[in-house]
DNA sequence: TAAAAAGGAGACAGATCTGTATACTTTTAA
DNA sequence: TTAAAAGTATACAGATCTGTCTCCTTTTTA
């Protein structure tokens, strides 16, 4: 690993666990062992170097999505149309319920950054796109009245899931969002 | 209005438009035409007047959820024992709409003091909890199968709304929220 | 009315944070 | 092998932030 992907991998874990404002640069260079000029050399600024913390997270964040909505697929049951975005949420579970979850980096960046053109705000924007466009390329086509404003509320419940079990400490929000989801699908089928 | 509440409610509306970390004290204090000995004389410390602001944005809160609930109970149509859960969603949405909606202040402040025994964020902790009992309480007893935990799944849907109108500045989210609701509610209608 | 409490204005200490500069060392590549 | 690029270590400038202190004025209360 270069050392701009050790320094970006060790922000990100920072910026996660602690929050972005309250992690100062100098902790970030203490914990990865690079120097203040390599850090500057790479990026212009923090921002920046926020920024591409979020890009890596955001492709982290949709491979576990892609490998653990394959992964939990088979293991689905009743209608096979529902089978792919029913294994979304058991991801999604699998993720809350781990180590170190501590809710979803994006709230958690707008939250810290509340300007709604700052480009770390923009940057969580689009995130949430391509996860709603996820969702909706899970849904079969030609299976539900409305396939991108479905694949919305499948991300709301996703959203809710997450912050529940970030807010409340509930590890069976994920649980709740995949049983109200499959109640959701089934009276959105086309008959 | 005391100086101490001015106080308060100028770092309330600071801190929730432009988040706590980046909101300084001086801010505050120039916002507010107060001087800063008198809020180190009612305060300790910046973290108790961030307790204090969200011990008035939880009252402020919980009254609005209360007095809308209330205002769109009388319109909803269908099965009346859901009409105050389902007001409950259109007093949602009246405030998602509202112009100076950004986010939840809880949730906002729970991304910014991460660490989970940290009063701030048990603060928000304690505030989530009091929407679910309110919830609970809207759930006419006798009416649903665990009324407990179908407060909670309307809690989620509420949260996932707020985030959703938030990060994808979707006013729409709590439209989809309610509809969601409905369907949730009628599968768990005792028959 | 007189003593006491509270507030205003602002200087200041001490900490912290971002970003730059300097001097030296290691790695890379022509 | 040797010149250039990249990295290390660290000092430092300049800004900002929290919280304390002083001096003075206003308000409250006994």
């Amino acid at each position: 690993m270069s050392r701009k992907e050790h320094l970006v991998k060790t922000a990100q874990n920072l910026f996660y666990k602690q929050g972005i404002r309250s992690t100062g640069i100098d902790t970030v260079l203490a914990e990865s062992g690079v120097a203040k000029k390599t850090l500057y050399n790479h990026f212009k600024s923090k921002d920046e170097l926020i920024i591409a913390t979020l890009q890596r997270r955001d492709q982290q964040f949709m491979d576990m999505l892609r490998l653990g909505t394959q992964k939990y697929m088979p293991a689905q049951n009743g209608d096979v149309r529902l089978s792919r975005v029913l294994a979304f949420f058991d991801a999604l579970a699998e993720w809350i319920a781990s180590e170190n979850f501590s809710g979803c980096m994006f709230i958690n960046a707008s939250a810290e950054y509340p300007r709604q053109n700052d480009p770390i705000h923009v940057a969580c924007t689009n995130h949430k796109r391509l996860v709603i466009q996820f969702i909706e390329e899970l849904l079969s086509s030609g299976t539900f009245k409305d396939s991108y404003n479905l694949a919305r509320r499948m991300a709301l419940l996703a959203d809710g899931a997450i912050v529940n079990a970030h807010t409340t400490n509930d590890q069976n929000a994920a649980k709740e969002a995949k049983a109200m989801a499959l109640i959701i699908l089934e009276s959105e089928l086309i008959p």
